[in-house]
DNA sequence: CGCCAGGTTAGAG
DNA sequence: CTCTAACATGGC
């Protein structure tokens, strides 16, 4: 069984990607080994563990589950793929984030690093309605109660490998059973409602995929708990839309204030002039705002 | 102790 | 359409 590869772009950087993966060590989805990843995913109802690893310019897939078929392997190949965002082609931004004040310094420093996505959509919405209002460290902290109590996960050699609790799951439950993990009324609520709103197929990734921005958008916030913030956020992690633009979030603004030497975090108006320049690339210019911090 | 955190909603003006 | 209070709690 050798393993799979995946040829890289030039502007990639392993070392980023882990750096990215390993920022908290609350988190579940997947671990990181030594120099690369290992991670549980579903493939056609079947769970899927496998390792990541970087060798000269390309990625390297080994499975630790056996004997699968070539069908499911080329899908976890594409998955991958998806997940490292290997597609994109980070040339254009680089030549207009040169010639920003704001970015220059953050694309020489931070050279390959790309947007880790988060295919699933479930995940990225209920990820994004647990990072509401909180510090990045305790949304962790939330994260690792909710997929301990309702995710599964896959013992090999003594390691637990954990997949992020199905919508049908966290449905069944009440927002009360999610008050003992310290989920607020209001973040518990929001997370029910929302698997509810998988399990009716009010949402699904298959239903926005070829909306546009501003489309997908509408559909989203129509669920309560997910405002422009959490939609843009999901937009740009699971349906990688480039313009999508999280223009309240917190550390957008703060990076901004860090890094022009400002007193306050800037208005709304003014971060809204500022991306005005990185048009069409405005989740990546984000994705290095956020790392300045 | 105070302030803030990768916000959203409902209600008022 | 914009503005505001309430929500709720850990981290520093």
């Amino acid at each position: 069984m050798s393993p799979i590869s995946i040829p890289l772009p030039t502007e990639f950087s392993f070392e980023l990607a882990l750096s990215f993966l390993n920022r908290s060590p609350y988190e579940l989805l997947h671990k990181i080994e030594g120099d690369s990843v290992v991670k549980a995913l579903y493939v056609e109802d079947e769970i899927v563990v496998f390792r990541i690893g970087h060798q000269r310019n390309e990625l390297t897939i080994e499975f630790l589950t056996k004997n699968l078929s070539i069908a499911i392997e080329q899908k976890v190949s594409a998955y991958v793929n998806e997940w490292f965002d290997l597609e994109t082609d980070l040339k254009p931004f680089y030549s207009l984030a040169r010639k920003d004040d704001l970015l220059r310094e953050l694309v020489r420093k931070y050279y390959g690093y790309r947007i880790i996505g988060q295919p699933d959509l479930f995940e990225s919405i209920i990820w994004a309605v647990l990072g509401q209002q909180i510090n990045l460290q305790f949304a962790y902290t939330l994260k690792q109660r909710f997929v301990e109590q309702f995710g599964s996960h896959v013992l090999i050699k003594d390691q637990k490998y954990y997949l992020f609790p199905s919508p049908e799951v966290v449905a069944n439950h009440t927002p009360n059973q999610l008050l003992p993990l310290q989920f607020s009324r209001q973040k518990a609520a929001y997370t029910i409602g929302i698997a509810q709103s998988f399990v009716n197929d009010t949402i699904s990734k298959e239903k926005l995929k070829g909306l546009s921005l501003k489309e997908a958008k509408e559909e989203l916030i129509k669920v309560k708990g997910i405002g422009n913030w959490t939609a843009n956020y999901a937009l740009m992690k699971t349906f990688r839309h480039p313009d999508a633009f999280p223009l309240e979030d917190a550390g957008v603004h703060n990076a901004i204030k860090n890094l022009m030497n400002m007193k306050s975090k800037p208005s709304l108006d003014r971060v809204k002039k500022i991306y005005r320049k990185y048009k069409g690339w405005e989740a990546y210019a984000t994705l290095y705002l956020w790392k300045s911090l």
